[in-house]
DNA sequence: CGGCTGCTTGAATAGAGTCAATAAACGTGG
DNA sequence: CCACGTTTATTGACTCTATTCAAGCAGCCG
C-alpha cells in the first residue's frame, strides 16, 4: 500500500528486536496497572477487555499479529484495559521514549500511525453501532464475519471454514451478550442454514445471508493515503 | 500540561487561519460522501453519528471547541460518519497536506495528536463497555455526567446545573435506548432524588449517587506527557 | 476414573421496545 | 402578539427480546 524507505523500514525494526513469548491465558498488561511498555504483536491472539463494577467483562477489541498494542500507555499513568492472550503469543515490547524517536526522525511513520488510529477509530465505532443499535443475532453474525475476515488478512488460506478459538462466554463479553444467548444466536444461525459448526470449527454456508444478518459493512475498502509527507 | 514553542503554535494557528459559521443542525461530513476537509470546532457542539440499515441512529461521539473533527478523512476515501452541528458553530476548515506539514515540521506536535487519539479510543471504549454491559439508568446517568463534565472543561462556570441541548431522542441514540425508555429513566433518576429537571436544564441533586448508578470512572486523571520529543 | 470447563436446552422472569394517546413547548407567519 | 402546525415530552398498556436459573451432557486432562 505504501512503500517504505529502507531507513524508515530499519526504524521499525529497531522497534522489533527484543521478543517476549506469553503463553495462552497470560497478561502482558493489567487494568490500573502503571504502564510500563508497549508491544507490537508478532505472532498469536490476544484480547484488550476491561472488568465492570458488576463483575462483567466487556472485551473491546481483538488483536492479531501486526498489531500495536498497549499504545493507550502513551497517555495514561494507568492502564485503562486488560490484554491477555488467547493464543499462545510472541509480542515485541518497546519503550515509549524508543516510540518517540521514531516520531522525531519519521515524519510519515508518525502519519501513518495516525492512519492506523483512525481505522481502529472506524473499527470502535462501528462496533459501538453494533452493540447500540442490533439484535443479538445480528451482533453475534457481526462478530464471526469480523474475526474471520481479519484472520483472512493473515492468512489467504482461510475462506468459509476456520477455527474462531473463542468460548461462547468469551463471544457474549465481545457481543455485550450472555453466553447462554450467543448459544441459541448460533444454533438459530445454524438452523437458518448460514453456518455450520463441528468441533470448534465454523464454516459460513451462506455468506451474503449472514452479511445480511450482520448489516456487514467492509471498512477496509477504501483506504486512500495520498496525502501523506515524504518518507525519510 | 504541555507548553507549546512559538513555532509549534503558529504551526497549529495556521490550521485555525480559515473559519466557517455552520447554523444549529447543519452537516458539515455526510456518511459516505467523499472527504474532503477536515476541521478544528472553534464554538459549539457536534456530534457525529452513523445510521443503519434499519433507519436507527447511533450517535458515536460529541464534539466541543478545541476538538479537532473529521480527521477519519486521513485514512479514507469517504466518510464513515455524519458530523452535524447540535448548536450554531464555527469550524476552522484545514486541508490534508496543510497537516502532513504540521506533522513533517513538529514531531512533538505528532506526538500530542497522537495522545490525543488515544484519550478519543478511551473514551470510545468507555462507551463501548457502557453499551454491552450497563443497564438503561446507568447509561443514561453516565451521558448526563460526561456531558457535564466535557463542558464543564470549557466553562468552569458550570457545576452541578447545566443546559444539555440535546433532545430525549437524541440521548436515547447515543445511548442505544429508545426516546420513550429514556423519558422513563430520567423519571426514575428524578424520583430517587439524584436529578432535577426543568426547561431543559438540569441539576445534579446528588452527584455521588448518580456516579454511583452510572458506574462512572475518572479518565482525565492520569495523563502523563513526560515521553514526549523536544519541541522545535 | 473423577473433576473441570464449556456447551446445550427448557422454563420463568425482567428489562426494554412498541404502539398509542395526550400534553407541553417551540417556531413561524400573519 | 396571537394562532396554528410541528416537534418534543409524558404516560399507560402490551409485547417481545434477552437474562436468569437450573439441569444435564460432552469433552478434556491429570
Amino acid at each position: 500500500m505504501v512503500v517504505l524507505t529502507a531507513n524508515e523500514r530499519r526504524a521499525l525494526e529497531l522497534l522489533e528486536e527484543r521478543t517476549r513469548p506469553v503463553p495462552r491465558g497470560a497478561t502482558v498488561q493489567r487494568e490500573n496497572d502503571t504502564t510500563g511498555e508497549m508491544f507490537i504483536l508478532r505472532t498469536g491472539m490476544m484480547m484488550s477487555s476491561v472488568l465492570l463494577v458488576d463483575g462483567s467483562r466487556q472485551i473491546l477489541r481483538f488483536h492479531f499479529a501486526g498489531d500495536m498494542i498497549a499504545v493507550s500507555g502513551l497517555a495514561y499513568r494507568e492502564a485503562s484495559e486488560t490484554i491477555s492472550a488467547l493464543s499462545d503469543c510472541v509480542v515485541c515490547p518497546f519503550e515509549r521514549s524508543a516510540f518517540a524517536a521514531v516520531l522525531a526522525d519519521h515524519p510519515r511513520l508518525a502519519a501513518l500511525i495516525i492512519v492506523c488510529n483512525q481505522v481502529e477509530r472506524a473499527a470502535l465505532t462501528d462496533r459501538l453501532a453494533v452493540l447500540g443499535r442490533t439484535s443479538a443475532k445480528a451482533r453475534v453474525a457481526a462478530i464471526l464475519i469480523d474475526l474471520r475476515n481479519r484472520m483472512r488478512m493473515l492468512d489467504a488460506g482461510i475462506s468459509t471454514s476456520f477455527a474462531l478459538g473463542l468460548t461462547q462466554e468469551e463471544i457474549g463479553d465481545a457481543t455485550g451478550l450472555t453466553a447462554v444467548h450467543v448459544n441459541r444466536m448460533l444454533r438459530q444461525l445454524e438452523d437458518e442454514g448460514m453456518l455450520a459448526r463441528e468441533a470448534g470449527r465454523f464454516t459460513f454456508t451462506d455468506e451474503r445471508a449472514l452479511e445480511r444478518a450482520a448489516n456487514f459493512v467492509d471498512r477496509y475498502a477504501g483506504l486512500d493515503l495520498g496525502w501523506l509527507p515524504a518518507g525519510r
